[in-house]
DNA sequence: GCAATTTGACCATG
DNA sequence: CATGGTCAAATTGC
């Protein structure tokens, strides 16, 4: 409750090398370009990534700074991987939350992927399933705040990065997808071939979390804020390699349709 | 007591 | 000089 302690000098002044270049351990921090010292590094291989859930990505992350972004309205988080000085792994990955919404959506831009084969993934437990339908159940929600109550399934806010260290737990596994990309598309209700995507270097047996915020605003879909689609799948239920449609008042999956429920999400048993 | 996070300082880059 | 990224001592939590 108090600030007793007087702000005083953080980091001493080494008077060694200056600390960038010079590696004091002997690590090749970054790669050195072997030639043409001009460019310097430039070319850090970065990505980004819409998530809902930053901290959940089948890796062990270390945050090592937070900073405030000038006109973002939210501090930027910097984390590198765990096992950097063990593995000399360069990945890192430095999380921005966009805007409060309902369910916060976070940008993610990792820089170089993991060398590390370490961290199989801190294993989503996931054992209480409070609100999240059985095994084998698939929940397609639209993010729709308005109106109705506060619905929207686990994943509250945000999650701490704390708490999911130590307990090693993650929400329900979900894949949201953007409306708009399909929606554009000439075929809107008819979705694409394989729903969950490639995976691109985490172990396959992870959820797979993928977004994007809708940006076009001819989405003529709601007139909400943000059309996000939720999908909540089991890890058993990884193929759903089945045909979806999205009807006005039905979604239809592997033949079943489903009713919309006034939330505007809707409930699909797989049954798998 | 140890290890990860916090947080301001320090540094690099434009 | 402003902004962003990293370091590391201090703090916090286990």
């Amino acid at each position: 409750m108090n600030m007793a302690s007087p702000p005083r000098l953080k980091r001493k002044q080494q008077p060694g090398q200056p600390y960038g270049q010079g590696e004091v351990f002997g690590l090749s921090p970054l790669e050195p370009a072997p030639r043409d010292s001009r460019k310097r590094r430039k070319d850090k291989h970065t990505w980004i990534k819409h998530t809902l859930t930053p901290y959940f990505d089948g890796h062990l992350w270390r945050k090592y700074g937070q900073k405030v972004i000038k006109d973002a309205p939210y501090p930027r988080l910097y984390f590198r991987c765990s096992y950097r000085e063990d593995r000399q792994c360069l990945a890192s990955k430095l999380v921005q939350q966009m805007n409060h919404d309902d369910p916060p959506l976070y940008e993610v831009t990792y820089t170089y992927e993991h060398t590390c084969n370490a961290a199989p993934v801190p294993a989503p437990d996931v054992e209480a399933g409070d609100d999240r339908p059985a095994s084998g159940g698939l929940v397609l929600s639209f993010g729709s705040s308005s109106g109705g109550a506060n619905h929207h399934h686990h994943h509250d806010t945000l999650v701490q990065k704390q708490e999911w260290q130590q307990y090693h737990q993650s929400p329900s596994p979900f894949l949201t997808m953007n409306l708009d990309s399909w929606n554009s598309s000439s075929q809107q209700h008819a979705f694409p071939s394989s729903v969950p995507p490639p995976a691109t270097s985490w172990s396959p047996s992870f959820p797979i979390v993928e977004s994007s915020s809708s940006a076009s605003p001819t989405t003529p879909w709601t007139d909400d804020d943000d059309d996000i689609l939720t999908w909540d799948w089991d890890l058993s239920t990884y193929d759903l390699d089945e045909h979806l449609l999205l009807g006005g008042d039905h979604t239809q999956l592997s033949g079943s349709s489903f009713p919309w429920k006034p939330d505007g999400s809707a409930l699909a048993n797989l049954g798998i």
